[in-house]
RNA sequence: GCUCCCUUCGUCUAAUGGUUAGGACAUCAGAUUUUCAAUCUGGAAACAGGGGUUCAAUUCCCCUAGGGAGUACCA
């Protein structure tokens, strides 16, 4: 079947071309979503194109369901990529082709040691202080000296003297010495390609001219930096970033950080939000902290790319988010709000089958809101008394309020309510204010049991606020509840 | 073990061969206030250690320590 150049046709000349190129063994993590976004920004700032290659090629470990999760992933992040994905795993035959050229031209060999053979060299090698590396014993032998039907593996020849430099746009120039870097397989003894020579040549035919990705590729850039030399290409320019880790330092692990996108999504962060805080996890514009992406594409460059490795820091990512929330209008936070609640299990999200005027409620409560929550899970959990239905539960803290006293002001208040005739935030607090200066109060001392009583919390937006967006019949009903005095607190 | 990389407040980071080493988050104190937030003001908080080079080093070089990555017929 003939293979069908996919981009590397169509490459324009000097147009940037960066990919992410994530195996679907699992979900998208924080550190692919971040590079990712390297990529998405240097193919923004560029005005060049960001490509998707899923690497499938372990079949044991990929799954379907891993590839949904990561392009659902980066789909919520909104890094759109150009084209459509191309997936590894089917470019095989492409692969192996190139393998057997580079055999043909004698820049790789056939080998035939047993996996117990390599492992006894690599023991012996460890036992002697080197380097586990392939010795070489088949790289020179004569073809007439192979085992008769035996399995082989394709050995690409890399050099032995000498060193491979990797100029990096992050690293700097990285030196390795040859001796170091073994005659790696590019074809296994089923005939199928490897890593190494897979990413070349799925990244030359893709037309990739820039690879931002995480430093634990760094020894395979010098590798693959000798296969695009073998095959007369040109070499992309890298840039190796440092691995995130997570808040103990300690590499990101399931029990710590190592969460897809997704628990990030349900734990109610803006994509905007993510998108600022991953930019500022090992890059930097001068002293800027919230800026919007249409700046981070402004400002995006490899210059400022750090080498260190970072922390995740949920305290920051949380406050970023809080920024996002309260910048985002009652529209969008609606609409955000849409999108969230059916990935939400029962207990953290809203009554099911709100009302349009349920809605509307919901978004006239919106600036109270949005002033308190750092996430949309809190906003949710903020907007909770909105839907609640009389007789309020009232939590804990909040009955100790609802006090004799505190109900008898409620009462009081409540028959000063219902001769207002404008409901409005301001008309409340007037007479509010008024009451309690009657009663020879302070405000607060009607506020917090007026409080409790339309929410059954003692935490609330402003509470004119609430009393305004609950409508007078709610919350006049409300007041009363709590306000008769035969009734107990309970 | 071997190869490579890293090290500035608790965290993310800025800057510089000569600075009171800056900002942000977190933290503490105060202001404001109907609660909680938000906001405002102020405080505490860092150049890993040791050698060099230099008139001068956080900055350049070396060593040590600590951390990370790689070391597969995984990707």
């Amino acid at each position: 079947m003939p293979f069908i150049l996919t981009y590397g046709t169509c490459a324009m000349p000097g147009k940037v071309v960066t990919r992410f190129a994530p195996s679907p063994t699992g979900f998208l993590h924080i550190g692919g979503a971040r590079t990712a976004l390297f990529n998405w920004l240097y193919a923004k700032a560029t005005g060049g194109q960001f490509l998707l290659r899923i690497e499938d090629t372990d079949r044991t470990r990929s799954t379907d369901a891993a590839v949904e999760a990561i392009l659902d992933g980066l789909r919520w992040l909104e890094l759109n990529w150009d084209g459509e994905p191309v997936f590894q795993f089917a470019r095989m035959d492409r692969h192996a082709e190139i393998a057997r050229q580079l055999l043909a031209e004698g820049k790789a060999y056939r080998c035939y040691a047993t996996p117990e053979e390599l492992e006894a060299m690599r023991e012996k090698a460890r036992a002697e202080g080197r380097s586990p590396v392939y010795d070489g014993r088949w790289r020179d032998r004569d073809p007439s000296e192979a085992p008769k039907d035996a399995p082989f593996a394709v050995r690409f020849k890399a050099p032995n003297e000498g060193e491979t430099v990797v100029d990096d746009k992050v690293q700097g120039r990285v030196t390795f010495p040859n001796k170091d870097l073994d005659d790696l397989i590019i074809l296994r003894s089923d005939g199928t390609p490897t890593y190494n020579l897979s990413v070349v040549v799925d990244d030359h035919d893709m037309g990739v001219t820039h690879i931002i990705r995480g430093d634990d590729h760094l020894t395979n850039a010098a590798r693959q930096s000798q296969i695009y030399a073998a095959l007369g290409w040109d070499i992309p320019v890298f840039g190796h970033i440092p691995l995130i880790h997570g808040p103990d330092g300690a590499k990101m692990s399931k029990r710590h950080g190592a969460l897809g996108v997704g628990a990030y999504r349900e734990m109610g962060y803006l994509p905007a939000a993510m998108r600022n805080y991953l930019a500022r996890l090992g890059w930097s514009h001068g002293d800027d902290e919230i800026f919007s992406t249409a700046q981070m594409i402004e400002w995006f460059g490899t210059d400022a790319l750090g080498k260190s490795p970072s922390r995740f820091d949920f305290a920051k990512l949380e406050n970023l988010n809080g920024h996002y929330i309260r910048a985002a209008s009652d529209a969008e936070l609606i609409a955000a709000l849409r999108d969230l609640l059916p990935h939400l299990p029962a207990d953290k999200s809203l009554p099911a089958n709100l009302s349009d005027e349920d809605w509307r409620r919901l978004e006239l409560a919106m600036p109270g809101l949005k002033e308190r929550a750092k996430t949309l899970v809190e906003l949710i959990d903020g907007a909770r008394f909105l839907f609640a239905k009389r007789p309020l539960k009232i939590e804990e803290k909040a009955a100790k309020l609802l006090n004799p006293e505190a109900r008898a002001r409620l009462a009081a208040f409540h028959d000063s309510l219902l001769g207002l005739n404008d409901w409005s935030a301001a008309g409340i607090e007037a007479a509010a204010r008024a009451q309690a200066e009657a009663l020879g109060i302070k405000l607060g001392d009607l506020a917090q049991p007026l409080r409790a009583a339309l929410t059954g919390r003692t935490v609330s937006p402003g509470i004119f606020d609430v009393l305004f967006v609950l409508g007078r019949e709610e919350a006049l009903g409300r007041i009363e509840d709590q306000a008769a005095p035969v009734k107990t607190a309970e």
